[in-house]
DNA sequence: GTCTATATCGCGATAGAC
DNA sequence: GTCTATCGCGATATAGAC
């Protein structure tokens, strides 16, 4: 039962690292096996096909990406825990690359990942508004005026997040720590009208 | 020869719309050939592979977008004509969504495709910044306070551009005229601080 | 749980007749 | 230019021994 979740992890472990590298079409069972050191039937055991592999990966990367965001420990929402907060999530986008590229792709083919993909995106989002709203109560951010709303920003903010790492995929260096953080400007940009001319630095 | 162009561009059609529908991923030389009425021999008779078919259909893509923000006939840049713009190029992301969708991707499969690419994008990109640029200069728009610069704007509207219609497809209906306008709405919030009151309505 | 062996399938690509 | 016929390959998935 323990060996049976630690080959599980392994054969997820090979699997990423090979959609990473290659993209998920041009990947096989058999390849994956391999990497992971097992044999081609073995592979069958832990995993029905293809498909369940990358919905477990989907289930591991959506979990880590909302214990981000979640409101645990009663952490209240600050321009600081914006950008740190900015900043791991392209770390954690980075690690799951293959699922930012190919996402759309892979939802249309796996109605079960789709499902579970909408379920999570929607609480997520929500976050991101709820988040904003705590910025606007708590006097960090000025409220836009109508007809611009909080969840405009934060609609906005989750494109530059989920655009940029495909962004630079195309026209540069998309692990280069220093690009990566240009997403972390972008947000700023967009909410600069909103803030004290000072207070994106300072509250670091 | 006026026959081989009319079958290439059968072929063309056949593909995009088989591309759109299940992805390149599922779609064999054999299909497309079926689909588009020719033995499947016969198809590599005018592309050499799938590939080549793709990047045909990626110069189509990028051409027609290019038509839309250029300076043909000196036209100058108005708010008017950013609306109608935007409006313009999600349709034409619409008609060639499989490239949205998968882009990232088939760029690391093709070389050469990437090379296309990437040339298309950074002169495009650059139209949208020349663009922003003009509205300034005339007054249309206000420019940001440093370190906010027009190429934030126009990057962060790039996002917007390209991140919306795949949003779309996972929260919602992405042909709908209503929804895929909201793509509009989130540029002018964007762009809200930089403008009069009523400047994006009124110059319609 | 893990292996080897194997069955089936369909894709990519070419040859050669018309 | 278009067809039919076909070969080789590799992927998925299962069977059955250990």
């Amino acid at each position: 039962m323990a060996k049976t979740a630690q080959t599980r992890a392994r054969i997820l472990d090979a699997a990423l690292a090979l959609f990473n590298e290659r993209g998920t079409a041009a990947v096989s069972t058999n390849h994956v096996a391999a990497a992971a050191g097992l044999s081609p039937g073995n592979l069958y055991y832990h995993y029905a096909d293809k498909q369940e592999i990358i919905r477990a990966l989907h289930h591991r990367y959506a979990a880590a990406h909302e214990a981000l965001w979640g409101t645990g420990g009663g952490q209240r929402a600050s321009l600081a825990r914006l950008r740190e907060n900015l900043a791991r999530s392209m770390e954690l986008s980075w690690q799951y690359r293959f699922l930012e590229r190919e996402l759309v792709a892979l939802l249309r083919a796996d109605e079960l990942l789709a499902a579970a993909h909408r379920a999570a995106y929607q609480r997520r989002l929500s976050q991101w508004v709820a988040f904003g709203e705590q910025l606007a109560d708590d006097g960090l951010i000025r409220r836009p005026a109508p007809p611009v709303t909080i969840a405009d920003l934060a609609t906005t903010a989750w494109l530059i997040g989920t655009g940029w790492l495909p962004f630079l995929e195309i026209t540069g260096d998309p692990h280069d720590p220093v690009q990566v953080a240009r997403a972390g400007d972008l947000v700023r940009a967009v909410l600069a009208p909103y803030l004290d001319r000072t207070a994106w630095e300072e509250e670091s």
